[in-house]
DNA sequence: CGGAGTCTTGAGCCTCGTCAACACGTGTGG
DNA sequence: CCACACGTGTTGACGAGGCTCAAGACTCCG
C-alpha cells in the first residue's frame, strides 16, 4: 500500500560548484505541499480521532503508562532518551504513514516528541486487534523493536561519514516510498536531531552532508530539502547492503 | 528465581601498584568452577534436550528458518553479523540461566555462535507456551528486542571508558545475581567479543580495562576473572542510571 | 526589517584507531 | 622434559577522525 504522494521525476538546475539545488520556487512550494493523500486510507477509522501536535510538543512521556498505536498522518515525531548527565539520545523517528507504539508491558519506552507538526491517529490495541483491514500496522509494530535495534547496531560500528550516509538513504527510501535517482525529499529534522540520533555532534552532521554534496551523492536546497543525485555512490557511501527487516 | 551459584564473599589480596588480584589457586579453582545448580530447574523439561557446543561452533545462523527457544545452562552465547565490508559486530550475549530466541516471523535475526563452550536447553515456541512454569522465559522473550535495543542505544552514545565500565557493570549484575561490591565472576569473552560489541577495538577496550585497574574500581587475574573493587565508582565512570528493562 | 534560533565553517585539541612489538598461556612435537 | 609455534592479550608511538570552541551566515519569525 503506498500512502504517500511525493514529488519525483522534476528536473532542476544545478550549481557544481556547491551542489545546491537552484530550482523554481514553484517546484519548492510543491515539495512543501501536504503528503498525505487521505482518501487513500481504507478503513472506517479514516478521519477518526486524529490529534494534532505543534513542533515540539509531547505525545507521551518515557515510563508513562499506556500503549496506544499511532499513525502518522503527516510531520515527524521523534522517540527521545535523556541521560542521566543531560545528554540527549533519539531512538528514531516515525515520519508520515508509519505507525508505532514503542511501549512494553503497558508503558511507553520513549519520550516521543512532534519533530514537526504533526498529524496522528490514535488507536488502541483492542480496536487495532478488531480492524482485519490493519494488518499491515500490526506487522509493524511487531517489528519495530527489532527495527530500530538494527539501525542502532549499524550506526555503532559506523564512522561519521557512513552513519550520515546510511541515515540519508534510508530516510529518502522512507519518506518518497520508490526513491530513485533524483527523487527529492523534505526532511523535517533539525541538525540536532539527526546528531542525537546517529551519536555526533551537528557540526559534524553538518560536515558529513557538505561532503556528501562536494562528491556529487547529494544535492541540498536550505537545510531541509535533499535529492540524490547519484543512489549507487550514496550506497558506497554508506557501505550498506539494502535495507533489511 | 536464583539459578546461578555464585563465588562471592572472598577475601583476597590486592596489589596497589597494578590493581592485580593475587588470591590462593583454589579460590580460582572454585570461581572456574561449574555455575549451574542444576536441582535448581524447576519443570519435567529439565535434563531432555540439552545439546552441548563447543567454543567457536554454530547454533544458528543468521537468517536462518526457525523460532526455537533456547536456555543457557552454562557457557556464553553471542549474537553476530556481519557488515558487507567484513566488520563482524556483535548484537548481544546471553550467559548462564538466561534465554533468548533472536528470531521474527519464522527466522533467527542473527547468528548465535558459542563464545566458550555451552550447554544449551532447546524449546519449540509450543512447548514453551504449554509450560506454565516457564513465564519467566516468555517475559524475557518478549523484551529480549527492547533490550538489546536499549544497550545499543547507550553504547552509540557513550565514549569509550563509558561503554567498557558500563559493560563491566551490567555483565557482572547478569553473571553474579546479587553482586556486591567485591563479588568476583568470571567473564568467558574474548577482548574481541567485548570490542565487537561495544564498537571498538581490542587495544582500547585493553586500556579501558587497565583504567578501571590503575583507578582501583575493577580488580583482574588474568583476562577472564574480574571483582568490582568500588562499585560506586565504577557507576559514576559508567554514567549509568540503574539497569533499566 | 530586525532578532532569535538554526545552520555552517574554521582552528585546535583530544580520543580512539592503526601499526608494531612484546608478553603470556597453551598445545604440540622432539 | 624442553623448544617452539600459535593465539590472545597488553602496551607504546603515532596519526586521523570527530569534538569543542568560536565566529559568521542563513532562515524563519514577528
Amino acid at each position: 500500500m503506498r500512502l504517500i504522494e511525493q514529488v519525483t521525476g522534476e528536473t532542476f538546475r544545478f550549481d557544481p560548484g556547491v551542489g545546491r539545488i537552484t530550482g523554481s520556487a514553484s517546484a519548492e512550494a510543491a515539495a512543501r505541499a501536504p503528503a498525505i493523500r487521505s482518501s487513500g486510507f481504507p478503513t472506517p477509522l479514516h478521519r477518526r480521532r486524529i490529534e494534532s501536535l505543534k513542533m515540539g510538543q509531547t505525545l507521551f512521556l518515557d515510563g508513562d503508562p499506556g500503549d496506544d498505536v499511532f499513525q502518522i498522518v503527516s510531520g515527524t515525531i521523534r522517540f527521545v532518551s535523556v541521560q542521566l548527565d543531560g545528554r540527549r539520545m533519539i531512538a528514531g523517528f516515525a515520519v508520515g504513514g508509519e505507525a508505532f507504539s514503542i511501549s512494553h508491558r503497558g508503558h511507553y519506552l520513549y519520550t516521543a516528541e512532534a519533530a514537526s507538526d504533526c498529524q496522528l491517529r490514535r488507536m488502541t490495541r483492542r480496536e487495532l486487534a478488531a480492524d482485519g483491514t490493519r494488518g499491515f500496522i500490526v506487522d509493524r509494530l511487531e517489528r519495530e523493536a527489532w527495527a530500530l535495534q538494527g539501525e542502532m547496531l549499524l550506526l555503532l560500528h559506523k564512522d561519521s561519514d557512513e552513519s550520515i550516509g546510511h541515515f540519508i538513504l534510508r530516510m529518502a527510501e522512507r519518506l518518497a516510498p520508490g526513491m530513485a535517482e533524483g527523487t527529492r525529499f523534505r526532511l523535517d529534522l533539525s541538525r540536532a536531531d539527526i546528531a542525537d540520533y546517529l551519536g555526533l555532534t551537528v557540526e559534524t552532521v553538518c560536515r558529513g552532508i557538505r561532503r556528501l554534496r562536494t562528491q556529487g551523492i547529494l544535492l541540498t536546497e536550505g537545510p531541509h530539502l535533499f535529492a540524490i543525485r547519484n543512489l549507487a555512490a550514496l550506497r558506497r557511501w554508506a557501505g550498506d547492503a539494502e535495507s533489511g527487516i
